[in-house]
DNA sequence: ATTTTTCCTTGATTTAAATCAAATTTTTAA
DNA sequence: TTAAAAATTTGATTTAAATCAAGGAAAAAT
């Protein structure tokens, strides 16, 4: 009773459920399984056996590549609301990346053939799927975009841009560390860090452990998109 | 009439209609019209409205970003039987990408709102649609992968090895110009050139024009590999 | 509160790949 | 067929970012 409540109001705030009827939203939290974290758990690894997709009811979740030899690429940072995972239901019998949390951590489990056979019977749900997927898609091209035809500063003002909302919120925090920022923006911890430097030297920006400050987001904006 | 079954053929063939039943093909192919291109044309732009998806009957279209001061990367190649721009289907207002012509090109093109009928009247399409989606979310976290995990040379490599079928054919032809393979490998012409002596000094393969010859697949299998 | 560990910063150096430049080969077009 | 254009190769140099190394600051654990 009141594990499926606290699910609901989540599942409801979530882009996949949005504008799901009452009737679908109180099916969807019996079917799911609330499953707890701590910070820096592994929630799965690539290659594993995919059961199931996740939704992100509280705390932050990392989605990443290694290398052989041990080099970590993040895919995406996802928070509240956010679902990760869903490609099993594309028949993908793995996952092909790693998940893991970035504090502590709560989800719900949505088990793969659960899930699709409450979507036969409510075909209005596959429509959300491919909006999400699409999001997904999207998300992807843009960081390859970002990764391949821009350099490591501008990887990092775009980022910062994006967390104030394209610079409306001039003062902001960040919500994960430093060498996690790296290794989303394809840098070194070093690299970022004479990054910070630089653009502090030159008056654009402020950052003193995780509170930003932009100095001059007119600066910043023509900066990205040049 | 000779219209519809050429395109039939190729919708058979093609992973997202694979299983159809022949009455669902028909509707599809009624429902497609045809378009020619030849080489080199843009078939949209980005930011474009997105009226609807392509699925190539022939030839080869290449998507791909540019940056502001017209840097490429391409994003994916894609032959008969592939198809793109599916993201209108997850209600993307305009193409977030640009697609071009590699060859002489013959494509399908379904209207967004037309197709999405056939779905909701046939939902048994939607999952392979989901199939859709989901192999293309796992082809670009490979693209990711590959291009900050991975060396240039251990791109080209990798690229090589993909088309040799995993080293089961140690002889075959580019199907593109070197110039487009460096702007997928998001390297320069020059470094592929180099990259190409190197591996030929090295025995561990031939290239000449595009004729492709891997002379030692076990060697190239341990380096994309460690 | 103090110690230990992890994270972040700064400096010096190396390195992979880009850029600039020019020759050569291949393709296309006249 | 020959001329023109485009693509590819090779060489010399530059550059962005990584790596290696060491100190300093924060955070976590005792």
């Amino acid at each position: 009773m009141n594990k499926s409540f606290d699910v609901l109001s989540t599942l409801k705030k979530s882009s996949l459920f949005q504008n799901a009827p009452q009737n679908i939203l109180t099916e969807l939290a019996e079917l799911a399984t609330v499953l707890k974290f701590d910070k820096n758990q592994e929630i799965f690894g690539e290659g594993e056996k995919a059961l199931g997709f996740f939704l992100v009811l509280d705390g932050l979740v990392k989605i990443y590549k290694l290398s052989p030899k041990g080099k970590e690429q993040i895919i995406h940072i996802l928070g509240p609301g956010d679902v990760f995972a869903e490609i099993v239901l594309g028949g993908a019998e793995t996952y092909p990346v790693y998940a893991q949390t970035l504090s502590k951590v709560k989800l719900a489990f949505f088990e793969k053939q659960k899930f699709l056979n409450l979507v036969q019977r409510k075909p209005e749900i596959a429509l959300n799927l491919l909006a999400l997927f699409a999001g997904k898609l999207k998300t992807l091209v843009k960081q390859i975009e970002n990764l391949t035809l821009k350099g490591a500063g501008e990887r990092l003002l775009s980022y910062l841009w994006d967390l104030s909302k394209e610079g409306k919120q001039s003062i902001f925090t960040l919500n994960i560390s430093k060498s996690q920022i790296a290794l989303l923006l394809g840098i070194t911890p070093e690299t970022l860090s004479r990054l910070i430097q630089k653009f502090k030297d030159e008056e654009i920006l402020e950052i003193k452990g995780k509170k930003v400050k932009l100095i001059n987001p007119e600066k910043i904006k023509n900066f990205i998109s040049s």
